[in-house]
DNA sequence: TGTTTCGTACGAAATTTTTTCTACCTTTGA
DNA sequence: TCAAAGGTAGAAAAAATTTCGTACGAAACA
């Protein structure tokens, strides 16, 4: 019984990860809900929605009480962990692991707004303290 | 002639970030030398390299000079544009924009080392002058 | 001058990911 | 009770991505 195993995740696809983040967003659902929820962003079949979280159960990714009719499908992993996962591999392989050249690259973003840098300055802050 | 048009970035795939992250750290280069550094990484053929990098030149992430033989690829885009590009797709997707979650999340991960978040810090505090 | 080496082009095959079709079961309500 | 609505499963199709095979031209060199 290796710990590493449970720890082995798999690389979700560009439509698994937006299950997730529905599945994140909502809690444990319904292929229903979380097609729903998808329906607001794209156009997407109900049974694709169904078929790609069957894989994401068979994979691992995703867990399933089958006790109802209605199976309820919930996030395997915890998020954090999975995202800290994720942001750690885009800064692997974006900023060779720099994580201050990454931050460096969010100062200087047009897009990052005032409020966003106010606040990641006194997240610094506090960390000092 | 509309600017936009320069603009709109096809999202790479997997494989063309890698690509790009080699000319990004060799410039402008042949499909040999990214192929030699690629095969540092990876087992990868050279025709599936030269392929790769083809379809990039048609998508107009590339651009080559065909003046030689040994044609000279390069990248299309500035390396800080894109990359700006991808994480504030990344930050949009992950954090619903959220820069300052991202960081957060980025302190309390155990990946991040003393010294990323040292420097950091002093990053913040430049930038409070 | 051959022949070996190194390059590109292009088509197609292989693989991975996404989507759809169809069958069939369960619940609900007229 | 039976039809309609809503659910799952599995095979297969479609689309996107990645990999490879082969042909053929140019350069290097014995």
């Amino acid at each position: 019984m290796n710990m590493k195993d449970q720890n082995k995740q798999l690389e979700p696809t560009k439509s698994e990860l937006e299950i997730l983040q529905v599945l994140w967003e909502l809690g444990p659902s319904t292929v229903r809900s979380v097609n729903d929820e998808l329906l607001k962003q794209k156009d997407v079949n109900y049974t694709t929605t169904l078929k790609l979280m069957q894989i994401m159960a068979d994979k691992g990714i995703l867990q399933r009480d089958e006790s109802q009719m209605k199976h309820i499908y919930s996030v395997a992993e915890d998020e954090q962990k999975t995202k800290a996962h994720l942001l750690d591999k885009f800064v692997d392989s974006m900023y060779k692991g720099s994580a201050s050249k990454l931050v460096m690259q969010l100062i200087g973003n047009k897009n990052t707004s005032q409020q966003e840098l106010q606040e990641i300055k006194e997240l610094l802050k506090k960390l000092e303290e």
